[in-house]
DNA sequence: AACTTATTTTGAACGTTGTTTTTTATTTTG
DNA sequence: CAAAATAAAAAACAACGTTCAAAATAAGTT
């Protein structure tokens, strides 16, 4: 059979993300199945991996969507200084991974086949987290080196998404502390170990 | 056929979970099936059901098994002090991660059914790896309060086990960077943010 | 306009998976 | 020693990702 030509690959793309995404948040990752993304746009299985190449390849676009949408959310965050502004995309972040919990543990968890290369988009995206903080260390710390900043956004992110992700399965076992409260003292006090002095809010 | 009483349950569970590290090291958690541990000690896979009630609960005696492992890791890292001591066992933990990579990675990616309780076994074992902070803490700042004690040991743990597990994925996007430094970073200032004045080392 | 050639979706087949159910062989019990 | 209980294996089942040949439409050619 040839093209139905009701909808082309874009289109076919599109959709089976949008299902897929649909599904993932529904029933989590063990629920969703190629069959069930494809019967549920009406096309079949084999027209998937012709469009996606993989399975595999489906869940990475899954990834990168829900990446895209993660990269937005922390862009639209604004306040008045540069610490309250990373702090607050600190907890944008945990938000964004508690909100759409099985999508965001899609992007790290997705493992590929060593057949299956990650193309390099996937990883520019999650690098455009990274430079995100970046920015704002820039004006934290106009003197210390790009190389200090890359490295500071580097133990800043990675607590962020070691305490996100523990608090997603619940492993942080502290029912009594609060992710906001973990996420600000771990930003706050790394800065001010790291020699920033904050401005007096007032007076 | 009855039991061929050539080995006890207790046995064939030792069996299955040794097999099944072993094809988990080799080829990832993809490349692990029940049918292949079960052919592994030559079993068949409806009596793997029948000791672990499922394979989901056989990968979590498997993780179990892991996590008992890396705990024993750390608990036998000493240093001089406890700074020292904590940058140690992070170092310890990222190294247990990398070596063990798919083994590590499975105990914080298994993720159980709805109707696959966890047992309270493996929260009691990763409550056990925040302990063994909680205890340097308790040196380092003798006046703060157990609370401060838990939140401490969170923080600086989500942090480790971030770091940790973005190199373990080539997240990091940062090849100039050793994960040891970003380790040593995170763990200093973020004590020194908290107020720990570090003793001088010599004079 | 008719026929041929490409193209592309599909349906069926394959091999594998975890799990359930049935069969069968062994152990224990009466 | 026979009958009942038990436990391991075998077979059946449903679902999975993927492959491949067949089929149906589109495009190209005469």
């Amino acid at each position: 059979m040839a093209r139905r030509k009701e909808h082309s690959h874009d289109e076919i793309r599109a959709m089976a993300i949008q299902a897929a995404t649909e599904l993932l948040t529904e029933q989590g990752v063990v629920g969703l199945s190629l069959r069930k993304v494809a019967s549920q746009i009406g096309y079949v299985p084999s027209t998937l991996i012709n469009i996606f190449g993989s399975y595999n390849y489906l869940l990475l676009a899954v990834s990168e969507s829900t990446l895209r949408a993660l990269h937005d959310r922390l862009a639209g965050v604004c306040a008045v200084d540069s610490l309250r502004k990373i702090i607050a995309m600190a907890w944008e972040y945990s938000q964004f991974a508690h909100e759409q919990r099985q999508a965001f543990k899609l992007v790290f968890e997705l493992q590929l086949l060593d057949s299956e290369p990650l193309p390099q988009s996937q990883g520019q995206l999650i690098a455009g987290l990274f430079t995100l903080i970046e920015r704002e260390l820039a004006q934290l710390f106009p003197e210390a080196t790009p190389g200090q900043h890359l490295s500071m956004s580097r133990v800043l992110w990675g607590g962020i998404h070691g305490l996100t992700a523990l608090s997603l399965d619940n492993k942080l076992f502290a029912e009594s502390l609060s992710l906001r409260d973990l996420l600000e003292s771990h930003v706050q006090a790394y800065l001010q170990g790291m020699g920033y002095q904050r401005e007096l809010s007032c007076c």
